[in-house]
DNA sequence: CCTAACTTATACGGTGGCGTACAAATCGAG
DNA sequence: CTCGATTTGTACGCCACCGTATAAGTTAGG
């Protein structure tokens, strides 16, 4: 039987490249085939619809952005104060900091129109706020864990959306 | 002559409500004129096409958002204290909750991948953190000043697209 | 009532994207 | 090399939307 020439997998990984570039909406079955240089007939062999595919790139983002980072902090070994550090380092606790973040901020608004997204980005933030919860709660207790945790947290989205000139000096100076 | 049926100013209204719920591609004037109760001939009266009705909506929102609260909030009177506490109470600066809120995302979000509107939304940015840097000013000093604004500024954002369960808590607390 | 100016409705051509039918190319097995 | 299976390319029907041409309706003034 011949070979499979351009795998499932690319196909979501040039969706999320869509998504991260142009929102859900730019996220076109011809438009990735081109992006791939081959027809688009292939999709329909790995994805019954546009929808699925959507799906399954919610599910890849979902899986490579809570285990597959908690995991590469945890594996990087050191105390709770370094995973803390590496963590905050890792922009939006995503491994590479320039689509990864993209795609994080896309689903982020994506999740405000779209309950089902809604609910995925629900599970996400909550394992990530328990994680930070956990490292905090090495050096905090009681309440200030919480807040600590909710600024971080916060803090880090919330830069990455507004566009006043001093942000980018701001972040570099924390 | 006969009297304006539906002003433009309609148009305009309508297509925020769209943008609000379903971000910039949402924005289809056929859909604005169905949900008018009207056919979309007349839109082509006002705009010339549906650029046009996009940047007149940008330039509404960027009015409404910048001088429209500063002013109501200076026109409150108080002290800068009292001020500034209306000021974070109003959320995202903008004077209905509900819409006004989800508009100011969708913009947000949308300067992300165009840069005319990334560039009005600096403007804005700008503006707003200079009036926070003043009202700051009168009781910090130096990078004391510039920290608080960011801060206020950065976390009031950044709340509203974070899912964790948490964060309606964390922010009534606040 | 009748005309003129304006606003609105209906109909149309054009474009782009989705999902499918059919044909051509590619690769392993015998 | 030949065959059969799988993957790929091309062509098609369908629908939603844009922007416009043409016709119908509405209002003020004579």
């Amino acid at each position: 039987m011949g070979t499979t020439r351009t795998p499932r997998g690319m196909w979501i990984e040039e969706g999320l490249r869509a998504l991260s570039t142009g929102g859900p909406d730019a996220v076109r079955i011809e438009a990735l085939a081109q992006s791939l240089g081959v027809s688009k007939r292939g999709f329909y062999g790995y994805f019954s619809d546009r929808d699925a595919l959507l799906g399954e790139m919610l599910d890849t983002w979902e899986r490579d952005t809570t285990e597959g980072v908690i995991e590469e902090i945890e594996r990087g070994g050191g105390g709770t104060r370094a995973k803390l550090e590496r963590l905050l380092t890792i922009a939006l606790f995503t491994e590479e900091p320039g689509r990864g973040t993209a795609v994080a901020l896309s689903v982020r608004d994506w999740a405000r129109r779209d309950e089902t997204v809604a609910e995925r980005l629900r599970r996400v933030d909550n394992r990530r706020m328990d994680y930070l919860r956990s490292l905090f709660g090495s050096f905090c207790s009681g309440d200030e864990v919480e807040v600590r945790s909710m600024l971080a947290f916060t803090l880090r989205i919330g830069s990455h959306f507004v566009a006043a000139d001093t942000v980018h000096g701001a972040e570099r100076r924390c």
